[in-house]
DNA sequence: TTAAATACTTTGAATTTTGTAGTAGAACTA
DNA sequence: TAGTTCTACTACAAAATTCAAAGTATTTAA
C-alpha cells in the first residue's frame, strides 16, 4: 500500500495490511507460531504451495517490522532458524479467533493435521 | 492461490486467504461492520486509496462467500447498501482483537478518527 | 438542453506474486 | 579427483492483482 501519509483519513488497519493483508501473512505468522522455530525450508514444506521467493521476501518483511527473529548458525551446510518477536506473538495471540473462525465448522475444510497449537 | 484440493497438506486458514488475505479484504469487512450499512460511493470515501474496480470486485466475492448481503433500491439514481451477514459479523468478531493489536500504542499509528466501534 | 447523481464497468498500465532455475561452499561419495 | 548433497536463499520472466481514468445507464432538477 502507498504511502497515505498525506491522505485525509486512514484506518487503524491500515498499517497492518502491508504485512498481515498479503496472501501468506497470516499463515507465516501461525506457522511459526505452531512450531516455535523454524527453518527456511521447513517453512517452505509446511506453506505447501508458496514460491520461496515469496516466502524470503515476506521474511524480511517481517523482519524489519520486528515480528520474527532471524538466527543465523554458521554452518555448511547453512542453517538459519526463525522465531516470533514478543510483537510477533502478541500478533498471534490476535490472530487466534480468526483461526478458530476458519476452522469452524460451515466455514472452511482443515484437510491436514497442522492445526491451532496454543502453547 | 490455486486449488489445492490434491495438494498433501493444507492449513486452515488456506479458506480464508483468498478473501482476507487480499489487500483490502480486513478494512472492507471492518468498514461495513463499523457503520453497519453502507453504499458503495460511501465505501469508496472511507475506504481512501481503493479503485472503484477493486472494491465493486471484493464486493461480488464477499458476496458469493456470503460474508455480506446486497440491498438495491429501485431508484434512480440507484441506491445499493451493504451489510454483514451473520457470518460476515462473526467473521469482524474475530477480527477485533487483530484490530486492537493493531492500534495498540507501539505498533501503528491511527491517523483518523474511524475507529472501533462494536454493536 | 444540460447538469447532477449513483453504482458500477471497461481499459490498459503499474505493481505484486509466482514458478523455475540457479548460486555458494564445505563435506561426503565413487 | 570429480561429482553429488545439503541449505538458504537470489534472479528473472511470466502470471495475477490492483491501479487510475474515463465511460455507461437512467431519471430528475435547473
Amino acid at each position: 500500500m502507498k504511502d497515505q501519509s498525506n491522505a485525509i483519513c486512514l484506518c487503524p488497519l491500515d498499517g497492518i495490511i502491508d504485512t498481515i493483508g498479503k496472501k501468506w501473512g497470516l499463515l507465516i505468522i501461525n506457522e511459526i507460531g505452531n512450531h516455535g522455530k523454524l527453518r527456511y525450508n521447513e517453512l517452505m514444506s509446511e506453506l505447501a504451495g508458496i514460491s520461496p521467493s515469496t516466502l524470503a521476501s515476506m521474511l524480511k518483511d517481517f523482519e524489519r517490522e520486528k515480528l520474527i527473529e532471524k538466527e543465523v548458525f554458521k554452518q555448511i551446510p547453512p542453517r538459519v532458524e526463525y522465531s516470533l518477536s514478543t510483537r510477533g506473538r502478541e500478533l498471534r495471540e490476535a490472530i487466534i479467533p480468526l483461526i478458530k473462525w476458519a476452522t469452524k465448522k460451515g466455514n472452511y475444510t482443515v484437510h491436514c493435521s497442522c492445526t491451532l497449537v496454543k502453547k
